[in-house]
DNA sequence: CGTGGGCGGATTTTT
DNA sequence: TCCGCCCACG
């Protein structure tokens, strides 16, 4: 205690560089800048500790400035710890942060994904691990063509064994730590079939030197469980275990923990019950309770101060959590101003949701804020087009964050299969990949014909190619083949010595995936062929973290670990867009909620089980939490999705916000009033609105009050063209929804 | 063997 | 509406 009174009495150390202090006893960089909450938990007493930290309440800060004081007060070494994150870009935001305060390298230090270390392990201990030297690693997509393969192998049918379905029960049971062994089918068949097919995937696995993402966790977990003097020098070595994001770690990385940790660790876990957003892909929140029964003596701390968002903001994020039940127990507060209240927007469609938002955009930037201070959060990524055509349209830059990235490119992706097949002739997922492409007149026929064979033998498709005959009746197949196999061979032994960038520049061009995508104009040859030379960049700018792989294969494990979260160098200032999902972790001054609609949030498929229901509230607890200055919610009356209109009512999780906490921009009475009272009694925003919205089509504005000759009254929903060929989406009142073409239908303004 | 048109399905996503 | 996949045709 004395350290951290005296520590808080030169809280003028910070002002120095964070650098190495000159007097390495002093702690106070490490613990100056924490307030007192965040302090006891980074000074927690060594062993088990887990710390329940809400959102804004400086989590990742905590993470960070432990791993400092671990190495400072209680010393340890960097070599001794281990810190696991789920994301690359986490790891690597904390491996900066926790070298800036420690003014070292903090290249001992093992941190990273799940996935990251447990590679690491396989790599080093390969042999122990049962797996070739060379092994190559599956992402998902690779993972399902695979499953697709194992399907067909087995002449089942794809119709009633979806090779997603497959892939996604062979995941869960890894991810619970089940191989087909332990699978008992009862007398169920489909379970029967399914377990078989888990079964052949994991040998066809095995023939081609092929681990999945699920199997890299797997793996490692069984690597130390059946291995005791490895895992007691692990043991030895790792006695400080911290993990953040505590509450998505799955069983079978919850076990890998508890095995490492075993009864000597101090395992320091940081997470928040409320924050979990991944239970339907094997994430677990009751680890942390588990992490209470497993280590009884374990401390627990709370992070409850937010320092993110104004007190409205956070009071209607506490409002819409407390109706979760088996919540671990947590307020958040903040000493910060009540704000402005969360607005709230009912719009028409969601063209008018488009329109609204990019509206306020304009306000916050009029008021001199910038452009990447707003995010506009949705459900899904389905609901991102309608806001992209609106920016556009407003000439507003943004950027929408998921989608594809850069190693998940079908030509990236051909290109790596090249190198990986260099690297290891039993890739069979590579090799069925390339053979063909581009086009060197190995069809399906010769293929099926291989396939057979290599089955049969239980030999890779490498090796089957290798022994094919040129028979009579299929010469021209068996020549292209072996052709193929001797340009593999032949770029093999030419790239040997190169530098890295070198051997990707030779295989690009000399497979002739260059040529093939130039020739292709019509499917974006171009940008194919710049995203190659892009990946040349990047081999050229690629440092392997270790020495303990050739350039190469390090490369290609780099490639499918972190498939290129960094899209370039996107610094231009942009609207920020993206699901609630890839929001976790991020902090915006303004955010936007759209579709807020029972069956869009929460989403239809979740609404009826409660769990799924609450993981959805959590989901919204996330964004909301998400905003700084100004929160909108915004849904619309009806919204067109997959070409079909639906009419959806407010989100129920609105209904779950005190109506004090919320202003409504415009009342939902408003539709249903008479047209008297337009311009009458509401004030404001209705206006501003109704401005923003102005299409310029005749006078006609969205939610403008019409009659029409023969269909009476109704409002309008969407206008669509210019001049002559304009349309009006009306809502008549008895006829429901109509297109109209705007110069012919008379229609009389109300 | 390569391509285009028809069909069905369409949360959320990191590794 | 839109995308990806399969099959039928050239």
């Amino acid at each position: 205690m004395a350290a951290i009174e005296s520590a808080g009495a030169r809280r003028r150390g910070v002002e120095f560089a964070p650098a190495m202090s000159l007097d390495p006893t002093d702690v106070s960089p490490i613990l100056a800048p924490l307030n007192d909450a965040q302090r006891a938990a980074v000074t927690a007493p060594l062993g088990a500790t887990l710390v329940l930290a809400g959102a804004g309440s400086g989590k990742t800060r905590v993470l960070i400035h432990r791993i400092a004081w671990l190495i400072q007060a209680e010393g340890a070494t960097p070599h001794g710890i281990l810190a696991v994150t789920f994301t690359n870009k986490a790891a690597a935001e904390m491996r900066g942060r926790v070298e800036a305060l420690l003014g070292s390298s903090g290249g001992a230090l093992w941190l990273g994904t799940f996935h990251g270390l447990a590679h690491r392990l396989l790599r080093l201990h390969w042999r122990e691990a049962g797996l070739p030297q060379s092994f190559q690693i599956l992402d998902s997509e690779d993972q399902l063509r695979l499953v697709r393969k194992t399907i067909r192998a087995l002449e089942f049918d794809e119709a009633r064994f979806v090779p997603r379905e497959v892939q996604y029960f062979i995941n869960q049971h890894k991810d619970e730590g089940r191989r087909p062994q332990h699978l008992q089918a009862g007398g169920d068949p489909t379970e029967r079939s399914l377990i078989r097919l888990y079964t052949e995937y994991e040998q066809l696995c095995a023939r081609s030197g092929a681990v999945d993402f699920a199997e890299l966790l797997l793996r490692a977990f069984e690597l130390w469980r059946d291995n005791a003097s490895l895992l007691q020098h692990y043991r030895n070595r790792f006695r400080h275990v911290l993990v953040d994001e505590f509450q998505d770690t799955n069983a079978i990385q919850y076990a890998w923990v508890r095995l490492l940790v075993g009864a000597t660790g101090c395992p320091f876990v940081v997470g928040d019950d409320d924050q979990s957003i991944y239970r339907w892909r094997g994430a677990r929140v009751e680890n942390l309770q588990k992490f209470r029964s497993d280590f009884p003596q374990a401390q627990l701390y709370k992070l409850e101060q937010n320092y993110r968002s104004s007190a409205a903001i956070l009071a209607a994020a506490n409002a819409l959590i407390a109706n979760n039940s088996a919540r671990l127990g947590k307020k958040l507060w903040t000493s910060g101003a009540l704000g402005t209240p969360v607005q709230l927007y009912c719009a028409y469609n969601e063209r008018d949701e488009a329109d609204f938002v990019i509206g306020r955009i304009q306000q916050w930037l009029g008021e001199g804020g910038r452009r990447s201070e707003c995010a506009i959060l949705y459900r899904s990524n389905a609901q991102s087009r309608v806001f992209e055509e609106a920016l556009i349209q407003a000439r507003l830059p943004y950027r929408v964050y998921g989608g594809l990235r850069f190693f998940e490119r079908s030509e990236i992706k051909d290109a790596l299969a090249y190198l990986r097949l260099i690297a290891n002739h039993d890739d069979d997922a590579s090799f069925d990949r390339i053979v063909n492409l581009p086009v060197r007149g190995i069809g399906a026929r010769t293929l099926e014909a291989l396939r057979e064979t290599a089955r049969a033998q239980g030999q890779s498709l490498w090796h089957a190619a290798g022994a094919v005959q040129a028979e009579p009746s299929n010469a021209r197949g068996s020549a292209a083949l072996h052709q193929f196999l001797a340009l593999i061979e032949r770029l093999g032994g030419e790239i040997g010595g190169l530098p890295l960038h070198e051997q990707v520049d030779h295989v690009i061009s000399q497979s002739g995936l260059i040529e093939h995508h130039r020739k292709n104009k019509a499917v974006r040859g171009e940008a194919r062929v710049e995203n190659l030379e892009e990946l040349v960049s990047a081999a050229r700018g690629y440092e392997p973290e270790s020495s303990e792989l050739p350039p190469l294969q390090s490369f290609l494990a780099h490639a499918v670990l972190e498939s290129g979260e960094t899209q370039g160098s996107e610094w231009e200032d942009c609207v920020q867009m993206m699901t609630l999902h890839s929001a976790k972790g991020l902090e915006f001054p303004v955010v936007f909620l759209a579709g807020m609609e029972d069956g869009l949030f929460p989403h239809q498929r979740s609404s009826n089980e409660l769990a799924s229901l609450e993981e959805e509230r959590r989901l919204c607890y996330v964004g909301i939490t998400r905003a700084m200055r100004q929160l909108y919610l915004s849904y619309a009356e009806q919204r067109r999705l997959h070409g079909v209109d639906s009419y959806n009512t407010a989100s129920r999780f609105i209904q779950e916000i005190p109506p004090a906490l919320l202003e409504e921009l415009r009342p939902r009475i408003q539709l249903a009033r008479p047209a008297a009272t337009e311009g009458t009694m509401h004030h404001g925003p209705r206006h501003g609105r109704i401005a923003e919205t102005d299409s310029g089509a005749g006078g006609v504005r969205l939610g403008t009050r019409v009659r029409h000759g023969k269909f009476g009254e109704g409002i309008v929903l969407n206008v669509e063209g210019q001049g002559p060929h304009a349309r009006v989406h009306v809502n008549f009142e008895q006829l429901g929804a109509k297109w109209l073409m705007l110069s012919l239908a008379r229609l009389e303004l109300m």
